[in-house]
DNA sequence: ACATCCTATCGTATTTTTACGATAAAGGAA
DNA sequence: TTCCTTTATCGTAAAAATACGATAGGATGT
């Protein structure tokens, strides 16, 4: 952003730049489906279910979780994922502030 | 990406991961919900909107393009830039795909 | 023709993202 | 204790994103 914050920024707009960047790639959306397919919370099967080494699925946990959109939780050895179903609702929610489709006709260029 | 792509990615995956990124930046969904203000498609307002140079400005109108979610056509001197509620629509499907509340109750870890 | 306005693109620099292997840290089993 | 498993982090490299000023190109007006 053109102003740097060490805050997470409360307006709607960064919120939800914010949260559809943490969904801005195919592995962390394809983890977010395979967390919500399970009623277990699966420690690292993910690294399992995508081509990817077991570090940079880590990384993308990181951001998925810095997001808030999971929580991970030490579960002996292994680490339990679980979604963050109301923070996926908060997402859906600041989408729903974008125009629904019948309140944006097609519209003629007016600029001039 | 774990495979570079020349083509956009098909799967449903790829398709939200793709409509997300292009959101993914305070600048771009305000512009989106800048032109979704007005019935007027609104030529270089936005630069004006935007504490950002016009080229950078310009930029971010061709991701949004690129990701269609916005069209933009000549008019004279000036572009006029549209929403494509079509698209806007196809992101809250897909992000309807990913859990609804009710469906993902609060669980233990079962890693186990 | 020239000047002006609007926008896209170029060139560049900085930062961020993405990915990997290697390593470290923590828990459980032998 | 020593292994083994699991995960996070470190270090690094390559790619992409972000931002700006400068420039180019197209349309309009004089």
């Amino acid at each position: 952003m053109w102003l740097r914050r060490t805050t997470r920024p409360t307006s709607t707009d960064g919120e939800l730049a914010r949260l559809a960047k943490a969904l801005g790639h195919p592995a962390r959306v394809r983890i977010i489906r395979h967390l919500t397919k399970r009623t277990s919370c699966m420690c690292g099967d993910i690294v399992k279910e995508l081509p990817l080494a077991q570090s940079t699925v880590s990384q993308h946990l990181k951001v998925l979780k810095k997001a808030g959109l999971i929580t991970g939780e030490i579960d002996g050895p292994c680490v339990c994922y679980c979604i963050e179903p109301a923070m996926l609702v908060r997402l859906k929610t600041l989408i729903a502030t974008l125009p629904s489709p019948s309140s944006s006709p097609k519209q003629v260029c007016q600029s001039k």
